[in-house]
DNA sequence: GTCTATATGCCGATAGAC
DNA sequence: GTCTATCGGCATATAGAC
């Protein structure tokens, strides 16, 4: 079981290197022989493994779609056991990478949703699937906070929130290649969160959480296929 | 002062054209001679105006920063006299350009914020400089509002949220084909808002009863070209 | 300013030996 | 599965007549 000291498979490095170079240049302007000198691989070998290179951007995308709780979801969630502390953990993931790259690099998923032309169906959905996933695993902190927030409040859309307010911010730091106007817009959230934690909706009722689980409740969109989800 | 009816002239032309097709395919998707077709000009023409696709990308930016006003902000205002119904229409301009293009068509600055590679400094400063004009039309409208802000409440970051909510919220509608974040997210810009003001803050005068702002009320343009409606 | 013809290079993808 | 060599095409940009 132990794992073998081998250096990566082929197709693995292909993925790697595809993975860091799209989310440095984008699509578009990185090219096959670039992803094969940065990953040491020859062009027979790449095109055994991928019939393309849009092959390889959906591998990546699916890569992604895997590596989003272990690498990105549970480290920001340990830095904190209250659940909306883990929503702002998750932000400020982002924002050390706008740091480590002096904001240049923003969300390699966001990038490429606004790169890739409409009418690549299957990029697309693979897309939206990064994005479900982000917003589920945000959902669950709100819903682990339920208690704190207004009774009437839509769990799911304000976690779709949570990304536009990620996303948004990402994309002005860039432009500005300066951290605020991505600190601006997480202040703004926080002091919502605040006022919706605050809000008087009511007296607090101390009936115990629901035991009984909705049929058509609300779902762990991790079991999702990544292939039907769209519309 | 009657305008002309000539034909608009070579440069203009140009500028047209790649005003839609970077908006439609990005930068690096649209080819120079997609664009001479689409103006109807031959290269050496396109070689005389510019001298290179990227100083054409100049042209377009320095031309959405010029139509921003008459363009995007006048009309939205023109929705309603009052400052933050101003704000969700705007918003609401942005959701009637994803509604007539099948949640395909963004933000064309927001778009080229992410795709234009970072070492491009003039690109990016004209990026900025349309972020910047952006937030600062919001910011009036927060201006003229602020009685109804709270005191300690920084009116230049909460333009620069409204922004960051745009851009996020449409981000996520195009990848998903579906308006429904995007109107998710800006609902809660509203109740943000909505808290905001009512916020104890201090005794505050007569709010004005709130109307239903339709989203893209009605448009008295007929004859605006496509490309002259999209900010 | 406009036109046609073309230079030059990189692009994604392939052929075929090993 | 890996390697070298290369294809055909499209990219941006240019030359030079008119």
């Amino acid at each position: 079981m132990a794992a073998p000291p081998t250096t990566p498979e082929t197709r693995e490095r292909l993925i790697d290197a595809a993975v860091f170079l799209f989310w440095q240049n984008g699509y578009a302007a990185t090219g096959v022989a670039e992803i094969l000198a940065r990953a040491k691989v020859n062009s027979g070998s790449f095109y055994h493994f991928f019939r393309s290179k849009e092959a390889l951007l959906l591998a990546v995308l699916d890569w992604y779609v895997r590596g989003l709780k272990p690498f990105v979801m549970q480290p920001a969630f340990a830095q904190s056991p209250d659940p909306i502390e883990r929503v702002f953990a998750v932000l400020a993931f982002y924002r050390q990478n706008l740091i480590k790259t002096g904001c240049t690099y923003g969300c390699p998923i966001g990038r490429l949703a606004l790169e890739i032309p409409e009418n690549r169906a299957e990029v697309h959905h693979l897309l939206a699937a990064n994005f479900d996933g982000w917003t589920a695993a945000i959902e669950t902190c709100l819903d682990a906070a339920r208690d704190r927030l207004p009774p009437d409040l839509d769990r799911t859309s304000l976690s779709q929130f949570v990304l536009t307010v990620m996303e948004g911010g990402v994309m002005q730091s860039r432009a500005h290649r300066r951290i605020g106007p991505f600190d601006a817009s997480v202040r703004h959230l926080r002091r919502y969160f605040e006022l919706l934690t605050q809000s008087p909706h009511h007296a607090r009722p101390v009936t115990p959480p629901r035991p009984i689980p909705r049929p058509g409740g609300p779902r762990k969109t991790t079991h999702r296929s990544l292939t039907q989800e769209l519309l």
